[in-house]
DNA sequence: TTTGGTAGAATAGTATCACTATCATTTAAC
DNA sequence: GTTAAATGATAGTGATACTATTCTACCAAA
């Protein structure tokens, strides 16, 4: 499972490669563990330096700042989910069928058997959950769209929007219920989790999301009847 | 009209009431303004003093911190909501009639007269759909949330609630749509504007969100349908 | 009229943050 | 074995997020 995939992202996202290289590779890691840790705004590059016994300096090479970083974990997230949907909806050729897999997708990727070694898809989860939306919710919006950071998150979007006028041609709304999907998918785990009362979803024992795949199935399906 | 209304939120969001003296009403008018002009991430107290005239120390006797006053002034906001669906929807009988005044005041509200001088209300709009999601997205929500700081949302999505079973008893996931209605109502502007490839509506003319309105009250009422 | 309390201003100080710069050392590539 | 690239070590800078202390102006009770 799995072999050979390698997660590409934007360029303008990082100083140089960090998947090329051992250092680059740890930084991944070791991010993903610490911002789960402590959280985005406690998190610093000199804190993950300790962590991983590296340098402030070394990793100001890799990456211009945290906030990039950030974006470049939550692409890699996307793009990881966009490739799982494209490999757990080969060949299915019934609309609602790959729509419902779709959905189970996006809730429970952390299911699938882990992709690569030095990325705890799990924990990323967790993260893209908890700190997911400050990627996109800065002064820069307009012009980090424009260097193309968030064409990850935007691809994703479409292909679920595809899938969705799949199952109903007429609906007029496809890319705004697909990112009200990707955005529920996530939001629901956190109030559950955090504020239950802004759902009626539980999450049982850790990691048990299927209240949350039963409901945006109900969603997706009533709003798209014919 | 919005005669002698005060919006009560809780104490221990701040260590000085600022409604009560005029430094506090004027942090309040000045930190929408200056957020809104900066971006939460940048704003701080001694740029909101610098813009004020007073000093970072007077601020720092009426708010802990930064993060605790973005609360208050998302608080302030949904409480302001919330005195405005209860205006709206007063004498109103018919449950589908008062579920779509509340999507309507929901996204603009910024329509109705300004109820207190020294918000901005509409500018006020403008910083809860860019930054609102970080008031609750932090580390400390637990025990954020114990201390009520989040009270105010949470009586409100109740409220929206309620207005779905009005019109469906039997719809399963009331707060979880009502947290939805309110989560796309503000994401949605804020996707037509920075991101419009994840929605379907467009913001006409700077603040013409009928699209919005539209769109959300056919999502609601497909959803409730029986 | 005094006294005391409160609001705010002025100023200073500290630890941490978000970098940048320089130079030495290790490693890998040819 | 030489050379270039990658990394480490160390230091420095200006901004951030506060805290502390002192001073002044004003209002209100005694």
């Amino acid at each position: 499972m799995a072999i050979g995939i390698k997660i590409t992202l934007n360029e303008k996202l990082y100083l140089r490669d960090p998947q090329g290289t051992e250092l680059g590779c740890s930084i991944i890691k070791h991010s993903i563990l610490l911002i789960d840790e402590i959280g985005f705004e406690a998190f610093n590059f000199k804190k993950l330096a300790a962590k991983m016994a590296s340098t402030e300096a070394s990793i100001y090479r890799y990456f211009k700042n945290k906030h990039l970083l950030l974006i470049y974990l939550v692409s890699w997230y996307w793009e990881w989910i966009s490739y799982l949907i494209d490999l757990n909806t080969m060949n299915i050729g019934d609309p609602e069928r790959r729509l419902r897999i779709i959905i189970e997708t996006l809730v429970h990727a952390t299911r699938e058997n882990p992709a690569i070694a030095y990325v705890n898809e799990s924990i990323l989860h967790r993260i893209v959950i908890a700190e997911g939306s400050k990627a996109y919710h800065t002064k820069m919006i307009d012009s980090e769209n424009n260097k193309g950071f968030f064409l990850t998150y935007k691809a994703l979007n479409q292909k679920v929007a595809e899938a969705i006028l799949a199952v109903n041609a007429n609906f007029t709304y496809p890319n705004a219920l697909a990112s009200n999907l990707l955005e529920m998918a996530n939001n629901h785990i956190y109030f559950a989790l955090h504020l239950p009362r802004l759902t009626n979803v539980t999450v049982a024992s850790g990691e048990d999301y299927s209240d949350i795949i039963q409901m945006l199935e109900y969603f997706s399906f009533k709003l798209l009847e014919k």
